[in-house]
DNA sequence: TTGCTATGTTCGCATATTGCAAATATTGTT
DNA sequence: AACAATATTTGCAATATGCGAACATAGCAA
């Protein structure tokens, strides 16, 4: 057990309390909450609550007995150095705004990190229906529209590798389990130029995504749109399909 | 030296580079510059940025000679927990877009935290000049709009405690750095209903904030909007600050 | 090529820092 | 008023830490 690469024990520690915090509600957990879920003694979580709290990671309310700690803003400024580092925000907000408008479906925009998708941002769609498209998530590729967009406009050997490290995991019935598979679909999405997520990741939920590409041709990214499949019909999902397609272009070009 | 509270030092330091790196452009630090900046050995450094890495709060391109380390997906996903537990966020941001598309100007949503501003969401306006309203970043409430919002509805022995605590540090030529002046403005704020902040944060830039209340009419939050002053007159402020108070009344009723 | 200098990576080791456990303080409840 | 939960503080043993030095690798210049 000495040929691990080292790695510093107090930080995964803290990790591992910071992303049990992240799992709170609007209020928080207590101290005894933390200690029950993340183990390790009282006092040593108690130090490591306080040492995020002077840094602004976690925020505190309540004093004394029955204090609770959540989530603070620190993290916010934080991530903004993540999202707006890739400059993409900026320039295709617009078009989600746009594109959910035209469609009347939540929009989002994702990029690959590490083979899986991850979205940077999102554009709700008016009406009560939300999802809850968590930003910075890790999602699987091979079950989303956007992780499809962009798997399509990768090298065969580099999707093979990929899909070979991190896997498929089936999260619907509809999910592709098997890498033959989706190496054809990836090949109709080449030429079509949009992706399907058709209840492949949650069911009853349907996606429809495309790169965006630099000025290579390479996709740095991919938008798309979600909504209920409900009625929805083929035709109405290539019809989705180019709208999107059509969007993702126009931001291609800068 | 050992009546200080129990701080965790490793992670004091690890703080330390994930700030650093917060500061990189879009690609990132090396090693060594994170070392040169932050101290430390390079060894030290460099198994706290292996760490950050597998938890994916950074992520690294490159391989070995001329790495590079920047902020990672995992700080998204965790700030978002810091904005969606403020389930305000979703409310107010119609009520941001409409407030941007009616004024032309960018507007954002903030909170009191410790007594600062934070920023948790923003619009931003049309056209090519676009501030960079840092989110999640603190800033003093005495010389904002959003802060001197919130500041007027808490207790006058509230604010005094909270000034006495930050501080009034002098931003501009026009920054208040007086606890009376405040306080005879903030009198003025509660009668008026909106706020100013008049270049007293920013030379060249002036925002117009409005108190977000909850049913008991306290103030949960603010909104305001921001643009150049340019030529803009007093009468044109007020006018903007009566259309961001309706907007923020509007929010004030869920 | 061959050095030279800049990186990144690994590892042994002394010791400061840590996390535990138990004691103390504080709050709310029966 | 006694109790039962919490939150804090502190002593202490031991371990994880950070340093420093060694190793590896890449680029560059001569």
């Amino acid at each position: 057990m000495s040929d691990a690469p080292r790695r510093v024990k107090s930080l995964q520690r803290a990790l591992d309390v910071l992303e049990f915090l992240s799992e709170a509600g609007r209020d928080g957990f207590t101290l005894s909450e933390v200690v029950r879920s993340v183990g390790g003694s009282k006092g040593n979580v108690y130090s490591i609550l306080q040492t995020w709290t002077d840094r602004g990671f976690v925020r505190d309310f309540g004093d004394g007995h029955g204090r609770r700690y959540a989530i603070g803003p620190k993290t916010l400024q934080i991530a903004e150095a993540f999202r707006t580092d890739s400059s993409l925000t900026e320039v295709v907000m617009p078009v989600l705004r746009k594109l959910t408008e035209v469609t009347g479906l939540a929009s989002r925009l994702a990029v690959l990190d590490d083979g899986f998708a991850v979205a940077l941002s999102k554009v709700d769609a008016p009406g009560p229906i939300q999802f809850a498209p968590y930003l910075g998530r890790r999602e699987y590729p091979h079950c989303s529209a956007v992780g499809k967009a962009m798997l399509a406009s990768l090298e065969r050997s580099k999707v093979v590798e990929i899909i070979k490290k991190i896997g498929m995991p089936k999260r619907t019935d509809k999910t592709m389990t098997d890498m033959e598979h989706l190496l054809d679909e990836i090949e109709e999405i080449k030429s079509r130029g949009y992706a399907f997520d058709d209840e492949e990741d949650t069911e009853g939920v349907f996606c429809v995504g495309a790169p965006i590409r630099n000025s290579n041709g390479s996709a740095i990214g991919a938008i798309s749109v979600s909504g209920l499949k409900a009625n929805k019909k083929i035709d109405d999902m290539h019809e989705i399909g180019s709208i999107v397609l059509k969007h993702a272009s126009d931001v291609s070009f800068r």
